[in-house]
DNA sequence: AAGCCGTGGCC
DNA sequence: TGGCCAAGGCT
């Protein structure tokens, strides 16, 4: 094993990086969050609408609206029933509300193809709209306990850092970044499954992006970057995007007046959220488009029922 | 493949 | 205060 570990780039000559293994998941076992979707009765259905919700939202803010999706949509099918834009005005204030149609999409392929159970096989959950590369393996490692690489932007900082000894990742996941994260995936299904939650977790609670707390790190002491003494990001800085005045903003103002009304809401009202014109008729016919949004017949829209 | 897609908390 | 960041996916 070790000789096929130690293909991939920038391998330490120094030890084998299974070290790495028993560390990070002995510190998961003593430390991980008690967190619902990974109880035992949360199911595969659990796992998949926790992995939606996470994408790109903090889970403080995903658990309450987590557990009330779980308690009045406790199957695929159930969601699959309703129409879409109960998905969306469920969501709420999570963010990239996309995600709830296309959770409201998975729930319906999964009632319509898979007999109403989240499938199994990567290809099968990547199918799905929705599920990228990330949530697939996340699924099927979390769920149904296989052995995956899974990516995302806590294991990809956590490994730029123990193993490649940068401060940061690079901006865009790159084919050497996979190859790692697969060559580090250990053998053991189970312990592999372990190991994917448990380095998410140590990204999440210790190696975090702004104040790593390496005085609690479980494998500081082989931290590639720590022993090249924490050197600064170096490269072209994080795109961060702007959001204030952007399209989205404004579209994220009309969607909100749209969830809190049940019945459907004339133009006018929804011409007060948004001072100019033009922007504004562009973000609604995004939201129409986007199917987020219905217009019907007088000049009223809803969320979408169909 | 770079850019778009929400929202809110934090330092 | 305001940029930075958060379990990505899609085009």
């Amino acid at each position: 094993m070790t000789a096929t570990t130690e293909t991939a780039a920038n391998a330490s000559p120094d030890h084998d990086r299974t070290d790495l293994h028993a560390p990070v998941v002995d510190w998961f076992d003593a430390h991980a969050r008690d967190l619902p979707w990974r109880r035992p009765e949360a199911g595969a259905w659990g796992v998949m609408v926790s992995e939606f919700m996470l994408q790109q939202t903090p889970v403080n803010r995903v658990l309450p609206v987590y557990e009330q999706w779980l308690e009045r949509w406790p199957r695929p099918a159930d969601l699959a029933a309703e129409a879409p834009g109960e998905a969306v005005r469920a969501w709420g204030r999570l963010g990239y509300p996309r995600r709830a149609l296309r959770l409201h999409g998975a729930a319906a392929a999964i009632a319509e193809r898979h007999g109403g159970d989240v499938p199994k096989k990567h290809a099968q959950l990547l199918a799905l709209p929705g599920v990228g590369e990330y949530t697939a393996a996340a699924v099927a490692s979390f769920a149904y306990g296989q052995r995956h690489a899974v990516l995302d932007t806590n294991v990809r900082r956590v490994f730029a850092r123990a193993v490649a000894g940068r401060q940061y990742p690079p901006n865009a996941t790159t084919a050497a970044e996979r190859k790692l994260a697969r060559a580090l995936v250990p053998e053991d299904e189970a312990t592999a499954a372990r190991w994917a939650a448990a380095t998410m977790e140590l990204g999440a609670l210790v190696c975090t992006a702004r104040s790593p707390e390496c005085g609690r790190c479980p494998i500081a002491a082989q931290c590639a970057w720590q022993l090249a003494g924490a050197p600064p990001h170096e490269g072209p800085p994080r795109r961060t995007q702007a959001y204030a005045g952007t399209d989205r903003q404004v579209r994220g103002r009309l969607l909100a007046v749209l969830r809190e009304s049940t019945a459907p809401v004339p133009q006018a009202v929804l011409d007060r959220v948004w001072h100019e014109p033009v922007q504004r008729a562009r973000a609604l016919d995004g939201l129409v488009s986007d199917g987020l949004v219905e217009p019907l017949a007088g000049g009223l829209y809803r969320l979408p029922h169909a």
